[in-house]
DNA sequence: CACCGATGTCCAA
DNA sequence: TTGGACATCGGTG
């Protein structure tokens, strides 16, 4: 079962709109976590997958961070598939579009 | 209690 | 500009 941190960043993942990503710094901000690596081991738990898009959460230098667990191989590549799919273009691994990513209201 | 982890930022070369 | 090391928060062993 999800701690209260965690629903706290599936919660913040789950704001961010088909289309837009948003960083690991951005949701630790948000939350009020001084630790984006606080951020991402829950988003690697992500027990919710399709509940919690967490494909759309990547580094704040524009690299997709990691996916499933893993920084690279077919992980990220599918990751990078799936921003596509929603309209985000990627570029040698890194955000083509840095206007793509979310801003937290 | 101690170590690791899907990062970020700073310093040095 | 690129690479390496340290700092910080939470989870799991």
């Amino acid at each position: 079962m999800p701690t209260s941190f965690q629903q706290l960043v599936y919660a913040a993942t789950r704001t961010i709109p088909r289309g837009r990503v948003a960083t690991y710094k951005l949701l630790a901000d948000h939350i009020g976590c001084r630790s984006c690596r606080a951020v991402g081991q829950a988003l690697k738990r992500n027990p919710d997958a399709p509940r919690v898009p967490c494909h759309r959460v990547i580094a704040s230098d524009g690299t997709l961070g990691g996916f499933q667990g893993r920084c690279a191989g077919a992980a990220l590549r599918r990751k990078t598939y799936l921003l596509a799919a929603e309209g985000v273009r990627f570029s040698h691994g890194r955000l083509a579009d840095p206007r793509r990513l979310f801003r937290f209201a």
